[in-house]
DNA sequence: GCAAAAGTGTTGGCGGTACACCCATGT
DNA sequence: ACATGGGTGTACCGCCAACACTTTTGC
């Protein structure tokens, strides 16, 4: 197939475009259902999934190839991506003992096949937040299928990936603290109860409606318009839609949030 | 001379040892005379510092190799080193334009020498908060000489390494507020007032000394002993020392402190 | 009218900041 | 005695958590 032969000519000559042994892997968390979900591809022809990564060009920056990893698996760019911890240790790819037999990939004709890929690799870990809506994951080459899983509901993972994975949700949980998180995991109009519970999700833990919607509202980033919600048998809450100027402001000087 | 032997041995067979395009960067703090100070090594034949930094071996953990740099250039080990952010922009290494020019050592005869070592790198910034007077700073090979700088009136540097440098303070500054500082920092046995000054220069404004003497004794990581300091014609402050087992406890879990 | 959810206001406690007083020490 | 810095206590203020009441909406 086509894909067979994108792969072979990656391993092959990848070497000769990409940076060896660094790698890039992404968190990519997509909110849908009151759950927090990342986005994960399956491998070919093994049980295990994987992040979404690639590799850094020998002349390209390494945030500018974890936007492209994005885009390239779903299709959405200009987003809040963040750099949260580069993985280091040789062993990582060993991690997960069930899994320490590499895909087929690896191998050809059951004898392991000796290639740049399949060496040590230092992982630079992104996160990104993202509207689960506007995404269409797509796998990679190396994939057969793409799919967003629950985070409370993962399957196996390769390498040391439910690591990353937990570092990032930590690393997001603490920006939630100080800097507002919300713009490109909702819709343009939503309304406070919505936020609210995206904020629950990723704390997985209750918040007070009143103490949630003064904090939030004094943190001046929202703007309450005119229009209200329909959600049947109920008072029709305001929408609103976050002040982008504002918002992004508060991104880069941070604030308190309990 | 013997160090030349050696870089030239890095330059032609380091590649074997070491993996190639990855290095790590030690902003190394101290505390000394109520400054906060970084250690910068002095590049051969060029008016620029720079960061004590290494290569990542081919089977060594990016923390070991983080580790063993420090140790290299301090003598001092086991100690608080933190892994604090990436940076991987291909042209980091053109960024102070004065210094665009490599060092002598990447020349030969005028000539540009091409070797693994003047190829793009990305480096794994660590920061360490070692005592000043448990350190006596050795050159590495590349180097002519090896000294602290008061972090305010820093040189000339190299690369990206003010940048760096900026980004571990700001890194400190935030571990200052959520995590115990202190142990690698001061001598065994301290006084509040000296503690109160060291957050002082971290943090780089005054605190009210009746406040702080509240706030960290509340924490519980401090053991008053029975003895006192003799500081001149003025009251005896009580000596302190860390209760190591809450001091790490502390550092794992962390608290707010403002 | 009833149930469920949204909007708004009040209170109390904890922690942080600001500030005042007394004590110890060497000259 | 005096200057200087250290130890301790108090008052105020703001923020956050806990909580109650009213309003809206569809059935």
């Amino acid at each position: 197939m086509k894909d067979n032969k994108v792969i072979h000519e990656l391993i092959t000559n990848g070497h000769l475009k990409y940076i060896p042994h660094i790698s890039v892997d992404c968190v990519i968390l997509g909110y849908h259902a009151n759950q927090l979900n990342v986005l994960l591809n399956k491998w070919k022809d093994v049980e295990v999934w994987s992040l979404p990564g690639g590799y850094v060009e020998r002349n390209e920056s390494v945030d500018t190839a974890a936007h492209r990893v994005l885009w390239e698996r779903t299709g959405v760019d200009k987003l809040f991506l963040q750099q949260f911890y580069t993985f280091g240790d040789p062993d990582r790819i060993n991690m997960n003992r069930r899994l320490n037999r590499l895909p087929v990939l690896f191998q050809e004709g059951g004898k392991e096949l000796h290639n740049w890929m399949a060496e040590r690799f230092i992982s630079i870990g992104y996160y990104a937040l993202v509207e689960y809506s506007k995404v269409s994951p797509r796998p990679d080459h190396l994939s057969v299928e793409s799919r967003w899983w629950d985070i409370h509901d993962l399957p196996a993972l390769i390498f040391d990936h439910d690591r990353i994975i937990s570092h990032a949700l930590h690393a997001v949980r603490l920006q939630l603290k100080y800097q507002p998180v919300g713009l490109s995991l909702l819709p343009e109009k939503f309304t406070l109860p919505e936020l609210q519970k995206l904020y629950e999700t990723i704390l997985s833990r209750k918040l007070d409606r009143r103490n949630f919607q003064k904090k939030m509202l004094s943190l001046g980033i929202l703007r309450r318009l005119p229009e209200r919600k329909t959600i049947g048998p109920h008072r029709s809450p305001f929408l609103y839609s976050f002040d982008k100027r504002k918002y992004n402001q508060a991104l880069k000087e941070g604030y308190g949030f309990a």
